[in-house]
DNA sequence: AGGTTGACATTAT
DNA sequence: CATAATGCCAACC
């Protein structure tokens, strides 16, 4: 149920990022009209580990840096889904992050 | 009803 | 140039 509608919208967005793309969660709050709220995303991401609809290993922070990962089951697991895309993952950092990100207040 | 937390971002030292 | 501290906002306890 929506208590404020943040954590839904947070989820559909990250639901309708593109196969082979990553965003990041600044985009995403800036997307949803907080641009000051870019940890709530995250935060709302971590409920999302339990919905399978939710690709949150192809959000990362504004450095392009897997700085979510830890909270994954596996220990490179986000990493290799992103590499499981087409995306260069070396050390956690996506290479060419420019390339594949995905700005949904452009997108959308 | 209030205080703490958090998968970030930005500025300052 | 690298590290530290602060700000933001909403959810969680």
């Amino acid at each position: 149920m929506a208590s404020t509608g943040f954590f839904e919208k947070v989820y559909e967005v990250t639901k309708q990022i593109p196969y082979g793309r990553v965003t990041s969660y600044g985009a995403i709050a800036r997307y949803l009209g907080s641009s000051g709220s870019a940890r709530m995303v995250g935060w709302a991401l971590n409920g999302s580990n339990e919905n399978p609809d939710i690709p949150a290993h192809r959000v990362v922070n504004r450095n392009g840096m897997l700085t979510g990962k830890h909270h994954f089951q596996g220990t490179n697991l986000m990493q290799q889904l992103l590499e499981s895309e087409g995306i260069e993952v070396i050390e956690n950092q996506i290479q060419n992050f420019e390339k594949f990100f995905w700005d949904p207040t452009k997108e959308l």
